[in-house]
DNA sequence: TGGTATATAATACAAATGTACTATAGTACA
DNA sequence: TGTACTATAGTACATTTGTATTATATACCA
């Protein structure tokens, strides 16, 4: 998918939620007034460049017969790449999703419900086996800089190198990080040596063979 | 959702077909060319009488704003109930899936890939833990009555009158289920104390709080 | 027997809608 | 400086399309 200018993606975010809330296509005339434009030639002018582009399909003259191309329809979130042991995950900076991300994933809505600034990452190797995450897992995280204390985190380990995936709990100065497999101890640790990037909404994982 | 004549089921079809094909709903006048219609007001006469016992919804003098209610769109999958150690999986009857399942689960499409007999069922309790399955998880199952050595599978213990999800091997007279988890043993059986209920496809897991 | 609901048809009309044509302004570039 | 491209606007027009009206036939039920 190529690029978009944030003109053009304005009007495919239009077109996008209309679908979304109404079930049926917006008409070139929805689109101009929708978007504060005074002339449906250059509502027309739009679509057609929406089109060229890839992002759109329509048919000449079939009222409201734009659809998406993009299948992200409802709950897609930005597979945003794979987190190894080792390695900090790419956390986005907050709402600068202006380029569509490469690849997309369609997450079931009873899992994410809602919530907003939602990514998702590949786990690459068996470091968070202790959290019953496997190889090849898919994480469900929202963005967070802080989180409660009890809720399953994405940590990065400053002294360690690594993100790691524990129960996050503040106790008197320190830092406990609970694994969720319970026969696996704790570990302690410093409030500046962990930075939290993110709460684990959701596991996915594809069986193979 | 109450019952539908032949009649309106065949304009309901087409209806469906016309969106899922195209991307944009039928006009009234598709509808009748579509249905072997001579007139436009027979086509409306039969989509108000969809719209009012539920199946559509539209808007009026919009075009083409004709959307489905059904919302099975995509790969809906029956979501059968709950499994506890100590009781079998329930597993439908191959293809006598006529009635709607009261509960349907969105799947991601690239989880599932076109594969039929998909069902899911949610995990009570700690069992499986050493599958990586942990309590409330969501496990997606394609209905088998036998699989290939080394697939991961839902398995009925007869004597121990439990299931468990493990990978399967057949050998030289025996059953050999792996645990996922590899710092588990594996147990050992005759095959005549096994039963296979279905493979496992995928596992989802929300994360609480 | 008559009322009611379903099924079907023809047609006319106004509104919704895609499209074409023309025009203007700004910017990048050669 | 002129050319090309993008962005924007106004308007006119023909087609698409939802809707209203009228009419006919059949089946069911009271």
């Amino acid at each position: 998918m190529m690029a978009i200018s944030p003109k053009r993606k304005r009007i495919l975010d239009f077109i996008t939620d209309f679908i979304q809330d109404r079930g049926y296509a917006p008409s070139i005339r929805d689109i101009a007034s929708g978007c504060s434009i005074s002339s449906p030639s250059v509502a027309q002018y739009y679509v057609e460049a929406l089109e060229r582009d890839g992002f759109i399909n329509r048919r000449p003259d079939i009222s409201r017969s734009i659809s998406l191309i993009d299948k992200t329809t409802g709950s897609g979130v930005p597979l945003l790449g794979t987190i190894a042991a080792g390695s900090p995950i790419p956390v986005p900076e907050s709402d600068t999703w202006v380029a569509v991300p490469e690849e997309s994933l369609e997450i079931p809505d009873y899992l994410i419900g809602g919530i907003n600034n939602v990514y998702a990452v590949r786990v690459k190797g068996k470091s968070m086996i202790d959290a019953l995450i496997d190889d090849g897992d898919i994480v469900v995280m929202q963005a967070a800089n802080s989180v409660e204390n009890g809720t399953m985190a994405a940590v990065w380990l400053k002294d360690r190198q690594e993100v790691t995936l524990k129960r996050f709990y503040r106790e008197s100065g320190k830092i406990r990080l609970q694994p969720a497999n319970t026969t696996m101890q704790p570990i302690y640790c410093q409030p500046e040596d962990v930075e939290i990037q993110g709460k684990v909404i959701a596991v996915m994982r594809k069986i193979q063979r």
